[in-house]
DNA sequence: GTCTTTGTTGGCAC
DNA sequence: AGTGCCAACAAAGA
């Protein structure tokens, strides 16, 4: 926190989608003061009016140590202390920006709410007008950010709803109970780290292979695909 | 060697 | 305009 960021390396260009210049720049000599998240982008302010945006793509992680940049290192920044934070990205599908302004960032990367911040009254406003399938909804980041194609397939097994049940048949009941549960695996997920082997036996994500018994009913789990995309549901509990 | 994948984007079709 | 589907990107593990 107090620290001040004295070295910066980009070791793999195609990470920065600011570029490697501009993020130096607007980062060296100054100080990190928090981290914050809206969907899917790791937001980190400085001490002065610019902000470094990290999103991890599929995988990724960060490290902060005194040693030597791990493997898949992407990009490095080093503290007046010696200890370094690490972006660690080992597929290259994220990303590091400089902003100056979280609000413009947001609009111009078309982010939608976060699916952790959004009031039910705006949840269910926005649902209500969206047309096409469940699933689909819920993962697209324009319209509500942070759910991925896992913790979707968790919401809709939570809810007993299936991922390709359209929009316009959902009532206020289902809607409600979809955003109990939205925020309910999102919290109990972050509370076990995100770990499959931590969760809770009435979760589906330890059990995503085809054939696997179902928490609820124990009868078997299914997979299908939806816009290319594998996801696993339970047919019985899932109507 | 082949297939799949925790994400995003751009192109195309309807 | 909104929605669905696919390919591309990249690397690892099954």
């Amino acid at each position: 926190m107090d620290q001040k960021i004295k070295e910066i390396a980009i070791e793999d260009t195609k990470v920065a989608a600011t570029s490697p210049e501009t993020i130096k720049d607007s980062l060296k000599g100054h100080k990190l003061t928090k981290a914050e998240r809206i969907g899917k982008y790791l937001l980190l302010p400085t001490n002065t009016e610019h902000f470094l945006v990290m999103h991890f793509g599929m995988t990724g992680w960060l490290d902060y140590a005194k040693d030597e940049p791990p493997e898949y290192t992407k990009a490095s920044f080093t503290f007046d202390n010696g200890y370094s934070l690490f972006f660690v990205n080992p597929r290259k599908l994220g990303r590091l920006h400089i902003t100056d302004n979280i609000h413009a960032f947001c609009e111009q990367m078309e982010i939608g709410p976060d699916a952790l911040a959004i009031r039910e009254d705006d949840f269910l406003r926005k649902m209500k007008r969206k047309k096409g399938m469940l699933k689909s909804a819920l993962m697209d980041q324009k319209f509500l950010s942070g759910i991925g194609n896992i913790y979707s397939d968790e919401i809709l097994f939570q809810t007993g709803l299936h991922p390709k049940t359209k929009l316009s048949d959902l009532n206020e009941a289902h809607l409600g109970k979809l955003y109990i549960q939205m925020k309910e695996v999102l919290q109990v997920a972050i509370e076990h780290q995100a770990d499959p082997k931590k969760m809770p036996g009435h979760f589906i994500i330890p059990r995503r292979k085809e054939g696997e018994p179902c928490p609820y009913c124990g009868g078997e789990v299914k997979k299908e695909k939806l816009s290319g995309r594998g996801f696993f549901y339970c047919p019985a509990c899932q109507q």
